[in-house]
Formats: structure tokens, C-alpha cells, sequence
DNA sequence: ACATGAGCCTGTGGGC
DNA sequence: TGCCCACAGGCTCATG
């Protein structure tokens, strides 16, 4: 199965993707297809978007942030299936989950989302919107105390916590599990009780984790055409999520994933070498 | 204030 | 072969 879930390093590798062919472009000739993601396309969007210069695209968190001369802020968010896709022409075909398309000189791109958990929003003050809000530091700049005092401030198994977006943002179940394994920690484990060491070594292999995939991402940009979200390529690096019952490919542990449920989703560790 | 769980949505794949 | 249904999960909202 290709899984396609948007975290950091997918975000990344879209914003990396569309960067250079956007910023400093008009947009144009953008086309919005009536059907509802997230929440309903605000009806001004294509005419705020229209002929707007982009200055930049950046990412925060899981969302995209395209920055336009208006004073106005594009921020999309892929869901759990969207993915972008750049066409070398101003020839483009309409297929199923097509949302959104819109030309910059001669290329056309469009954001596609199959499941529709994704979201597109217009505003003056992206820091506003939804999660944005309280959104919290972003992996690559947080520092080793700050990340300990978010992770004192609950009482949550630790891979709820680093699911939560006001603790660390950017991360989802396949990153969280891949995290929790290399440094050994148990999902199960209390936040709080984490000892500051262990916080250290946690945040360092998130750090070497997120960049393994988003090096692995940016691998496959270099043929522009396929960002298109096919992103499955880090799949064959995964160590642990979606590997229930192989063996734990840690050096000297001879135990087998298991799968168990938290707050209703899946969580995969190895019981043997994670404590 | 904090924690939990349902619901959104469609493609996929296993079981029969 | 084809049908059915559990599952995937980021985020929001309602409830405890």
C-alpha cells in the first residue's frame, strides 16, 4: 500500500517542490472545482488569488503558507491524501480529486486531495487560523528545554504529546513512531515523566529522523514532474510503523513490533527495546 | 483546564 | 470475480 500522510517532510517536500516556480510569479488563470474539502472554499478565493504576485512560499507546521503581494496569506494544508502536482505546459486534463489548479508562466499546478481532509484558506493573518494559532515550535528550532518544559505540561502517554501540535509541530503517527524507536522510549510513557536526558536524545532522533525523509523527499524532486505526492519512498526506510509483527531491526533486540491502539489510533513499537 | 472520542472522507485490501 | 467492511489519520468539536 502507498502511503501518502502529509507531515513535516512531505510538507517540506512540496514547498520545496513549488518554491522555485512560484515565488516571484503572477498566478493565473486559477480554477477552483465546487467540491468541499475540510471546509468550503471561501467563495473570493480565486479573485484574491488572481493575478497576485507570490513573495514567498514557506511551510509551518504541516501547513503551506504562500505569501501574496495583497497582504494576503494562501495557506493550504494537505489532509492525510493531498499532494501537489507541477505540469510542464498550460495543457491540463481535469482527474478525480482535483481541487484546485492554477498556472505561474508556463506551468500548471494543482493540488489534488482525494480524501478531502485537506484545507484552503485566505487571510490577512495566517497566525489566526485554526491550529496556526496556537502552533507550537517548530522541530528544527526548538531547543532541548523548551521541548522538555512542553513535554512536563502533560499527563498524556508521550506519543499523544508529540502528536499535538501546541507541544512540537509537524509530526504525525509515522515520524512519532519512527522517533520513539530509535531513541528506545516507550509510546506508553507519561510526558511528564520523561527525564531531561531522555528529552534530549528524543529531540536529537526526531531531528536525524525528519531530515533522513525530508533528504529522501527532496531525492525525488529532482524531476519536478513527480511532485506529485507519491511519497512512499520513505516507506522502505520505516522501521516501525505499519510493521506489526516483524522482527525490531534494532542492533541486539530480538523483539517483534507490536500494534496497539491509542486514542484510537494505531501505534507501533517494539515492547523488547522501547521502555 | 485538560483529556478523550466521534466524525469527517474515499481508496485500499483482506476475507468470504 | 465481486461484494463488504475495517482501516488509514490530521484536525475540529462536543463531552466528560
Amino acid at each position: 500500500m502507498i502511503t501518502n500522510l502529509p507531515e513535516l517532510p512531505e510538507v517540506e517536500t512540496v514547498v520545496r517542490g513549488i518554491a522555485p516556480f512560484m515565488e516571484g510569479k503572477a498566478i493565473r488563470q486559477i480554477s477552483v472545482f465546487p467540491t468541499k474539502l475540510r471546509n468550503p472554499i471561501q467563495p473570493f478565493f480565486t479573485s484574491a488569488v488572481e493575478n497576485a504576485k507570490v513573495l514567498s512560499v514557506k511551510r509551518r507546521g504541516k501547513y503551506i503558507l504562500i505569501c501574496l503581494n495583497n497582504n494576503l496569506t494562501w495557506i493550504t494544508h494537505l489532509g492525510m491524501s493531498g499532494y501537489v502536482k507541477i505540469i510542464d505546459s498550460d495543457y491540463y486534463k481535469k482527474v478525480k480529486h482535483d481541487h484546485v489548479v492554477w498556472q505561474v508562466e508556463n506551468k500548471t499546478i494543482v493540488l489534488n486531495d482525494a480524501r478531502r481532509f485537506g484545507d484552503i484558506f485566505i487571510t490577512e493573518n495566517p497566525n489566526d487560523y485554526g491550529s496556526l494559532k496556537s502552533m507550537g515550535p517548530e522541530p528544527f528550532e526548538i531547543t532541548v528545554n523548551q521541548f522538555y518544559e512542553n513535554l512536563q505540561k502533560t499527563s498524556r502517554p508521550i506519543k499523544n504529546a508529540l502528536l499535538d501540535q501546541k507541544i512540537i509541530a509537524g509530526l504525525g503517527n509515522i515520524y512519532v513512531a519512527e522517533s520513539l524507536w530509535l531513541t528506545g522510549i516507550s509510546p506508553t510513557k507519561i510526558s511528564n515523566s520523561i527525564k531531561i536526558s531522555d528529552a534530549k536524545k528524543l529531540m536529537e532522533n526526531i531531528i536525524i529522523v525528519l531530515n533522513k525523509a525530508i533528504y529522501a523527499g527532496g531525492t525525488t524532486l529532482k524531476d519536478h514532474r513527480q511532485t506529485n505526492g507519491e511519497l512512499g519512498y520513505f516507506q522502505q526506510s520505516l522501521m516501525v510503523y505499519n510493521q506489526e509483527n516483524k522482527p525490531c531491526q534494532k542492533n541486539q533486540c530480538d523483539g517483534i513490533i507490536y500494534r496497539i491502539i491509542q486514542s484510537g489510533r494505531s501505534t507501533f513499537f517494539c515492547p523488547k527495546c522501547q521502555q
